[in-house]
DNA sequence: CAAGAATTTGACCAAATGGTTAAATTGATC
DNA sequence: GATCAATTTAACCATTTGGTCAAATTCTTG
């Protein structure tokens, strides 16, 4: 693990905590003492400790856009950058489970509606953002599909990224739910080539 | 609204609370407040604030069962089991949507894994089981409609209804993430379909 | 209406919560 | 090595937290 300061540890802890269970269960205390830093240290950082989870859901929105912005990229090949996003899902749920001991699931449910001041939710923020271009790379990587004669032509291209989003939510989600990879792991690629209606998918 | 004694004011108003945030974030005092009875009385009803949460967790869960009984009793033909289904949940969410001023999503999202003690997790308690008695009318459903010949006779219904279940709850916590039942309203009964498998379907 | 059980009341508690502060220590710059 | 800013330390605070309890009240049943 590469070395830290103070700052980098508390959001990686903040997060981490998070996930595990959600934003209200988690104390500045907990935080604190998890991370090695003492409470003035932290609000010297940060003004609140909603600051703190703030900061970790756009941090993990920022690693997660490098992610995707890898995955789909043009260059790859579109019905590669489906499969390259179940691996990366499925690797990192993997993990996970290894570190934890159980399945974690999406890292930002832990994260409800506690962020947000008054009116504004969740979708002003990093989630919003996340979902949108997650669509936009879908709906790219599916038209790729098209021209390439992989996907039907008179498909509607909104609607099929929509569904692909939902249907990626809901296998991390009952994963976590049943504490369970095993859909995840054999079957999450295929349904999801189904979904996307792919002509004749092969496992490699 | 009927009258309710002061153990059922406590459960609808925890799981009301819980369903809007989450478990850590609802405190006693706040259910209390909320459902007017005082904090004595909550302890002569209920020893924890984990067993006032427990309580409300398996009311919701008894409520599905009974709803789920009744649409999908073999009495119904299979494709209006779904259809019904579906409706169920876009007019729950609308009126959910009515009262609260928000997409409130899946009751039992704010339950996480705060109620169990251990290495138990919810996969024991009601949730698992939910999830367990959907898959198994969905099954039925599935063999229903094969045996009609509306589904190819050689699909996997153990598949099939998995990702059925991981439509329907992406569809959930997707629409409370964008706060929008845009998608629920207009796509999601046909895009149910389509994953079902459903030749030629048309709406009414 | 008397007696016992069920329920309600409101005051109370220790611990945990999010947050503050002034002083001490460290790091960088000249 | 002196100076000033950035950071760390640890004691401190008001409020909220989950939970207790004995007394008062209401309900039930003979």
């Amino acid at each position: 693990m590469v070395k830290k300061n103070t700052k980098e540890k508390l959001i990686e802890t903040a997060l981490n905590l998070i996930w595990k269970d959600s934003y209200a269960s988690v104390s500045v205390d907990e935080i604190c003492k998890t991370s090695g830093v003492l409470k003035g240290s932290f609000y010297h950082y940060f003004p609140s400790k909603k600051d703190l989870a703030r900061a970790a859901l756009e941090q993990c929105c920022e690693q997660f856009r490098t992610t995707y912005n890898q995955i789909f990229s043009p260059l790859n090949p579109p019905l590669q950058r489906f499969e390259k996003m179940a691996d990366c899902k499925i690797e990192m749920q993997e993990e996970l489970l290894r570190e934890n001991g159980y399945v974690m699931g999406c890292p930002t449910a832990g994260f409800r509606n506690d962020l947000s001041n008054q009116a504004e939710n969740s979708t002003d923020m990093g989630l919003g953002n996340i979902r949108q271009e997650s669509l936009t790379y879908f709906k790219a990587a599916l038209k790729d599909l098209q021209d390439a004669g992989m996907i039907d032509s008179d498909i509607d291209i909104d609607l099929r990224a929509q569904e692909i989003f939902i249907f990626i939510t809901g296998t991390m989600t009952t994963a976590r739910m049943t504490n369970d990879l095993a859909f995840l792991k054999t079957s999450f690629k295929p349904s999801l080539m189904r979904i996307i209606g792919i002509k004749n998918y092969e496992l490699d």
